[in-house]
DNA sequence: GTTGATTGGGCTAGTCTCAGACCATTGATG
DNA sequence: CATCAATGGTCTGAGACTAGCCCAATCAAC
């Protein structure tokens, strides 16, 4: 694998990674996980939804049977009625954490952390590299007060907002998409992770960190926070697998 | 864009980027522009690309037959015959990089730029992370040396491998495959980019900068290459822009 | 030469997906 | 209590995509 035909596999991969009605399942999952929308909000109508993704409504609705089968959603008829998000992120739990890794594929994970370092790494330098307006450095310390202020329910969802907002805020959508995507890979497993006070005090003086050097514009110190706090979960992680 | 709706434009964004036959024509573009498979080299056999690309031969046909309408392929039958790739970078000029540019728009150069800055540091910075076998570090310092002994006309191809060789180490397919992709974006405004001995030299340096980093184990100083040479080449795209 | 393996070229029947139209339900509003 | 706008539910015909099969061309090996 490390001869040219590595390039072979990278770029003549499959061009799809399922059908349309397994990918839009995997999109609105990922919205759902991610907290994009939160418990019981509500999913944009099926006719604008079907536009944004690209797809008809039929499959978009299959798609939506489906997470509504399986309890993500419940949908409502009826002027006010919608899609409606039911699923809430099942309580941690180290027995759910090893069965979540099974499923995955040790491979899998080890790829995940190490493209979700990679891009949240270089998210952070490229965001303290650039010269931000007020109401950026004002977005960012406001997500970094909301999590702190976070009760244990809302927290897992607040880390998200704060982490891709970091990549959101350098104003590149690839950026963005490539933040989101290495999180949702590893959102269930974060989720299985129990909730020391230990670790999230030092979460909160590590997010600190990234947050100080990122608006002192200090793109060695950003990347080195951003790479120290994403080891401490990586590690944590391990320890619960070992 | 700075608010919530900016995650829900992130993740409810299109599911597919097109038909099955566009997105076959544009990853076989970018396995001939990245020269994965190089000039006069040849496509592996319809049948067995039809399996990896995960689509069927009849798709996959009609997207070689456009590359061959479009001049970048040589079909030819019978045992021996294959796709052949007669596509060769065009020489570099001025004029073709504006109209690359305009063809692309500004914002999704800029965004492509970053992005590439991103995942390029991040994979510098995961693989000085990383111990290195004495294979990974020879294939590297291999890639650096057939690309300071190439001629003009191998030397983008072989700076691209060098560049994609660095995400692959890492071991992480992800990262392998979105570092190709952010190449694959700004390759035709690089191969526009006339080519300088003061440009080549500088680029050496920083390449065996980068190298000497990921073989020492200092991350920092990887990063810190990297970003040199990249924001390098983006400043010159910038100088032929102005 | 003849042969045989390999490769592109082409056809067909069936499934997936789509666009668009129309129906059914709900509940705020007058 | 009647209305009506917004929303999910359903159907249909057309086009895209696929799997599988067989044909045609080429050329090394015998």
């Amino acid at each position: 694998m490390l001869d040219e035909s590595a390039r072979l596999m990278t770029v003549l991969r499959p061009v799809r990674a399922g059908n349309a009605f397994e990918e839009t399942v995997e999109r609105l999952l990922q919205a759902i996980k991610l907290g994009v929308v939160p418990p019981g909000g509500k999913l944009p109508p099926e006719r604008e939804l079907a536009v944004r993704l690209g797809i008809s409504r039929v499959t978009l609705r299959e798609a939506i049977r489906a997470l509504s089968d399986a309890g993500y959603l419940d949908v409502r008829r009826g002027r006010y009625g919608g899609a409606f998000v039911t699923y809430e992120p099942p309580a941690p739990d180290a027995r759910e954490l090893r069965q979540a890794v099974a499923e995955m594929g040790r491979d899998d994970l080890a790829d995940a952390l190490t493209f979700r370092l990679a891009v949240e790494c270089g998210a952070a330098q490229v965001l303290a590299g650039m010269e931000l307006t007020g109401d950026r450095r004002a977005l960012l310390l406001r997500r970094l007060a909301d999590l702190n202020g976070a009760s244990l329910e809302d927290y897992r969802r607040l880390d998200t907002a704060f982490h891709l907002s970091i990549a959101e805020l350098t104003g590149s959508s690839l950026l963005a998409t490539a933040c989101a995507d290495a999180r949702s890979r590893v959102s269930d497993l974060l989720n299985a992770i129990p909730m020391l006070q230990v670790n999230l005090d030092h979460a909160a003086v590590q997010h600190r960190a990234i947050v100080d050097a990122i608006l002192a514009g200090d793109p060695d110190a950003a990347r080195r926070a951003m790479a120290e706090h994403l080891e401490g979960t990586a590690a944590l992680l391990r320890a619960f697998l070992a």
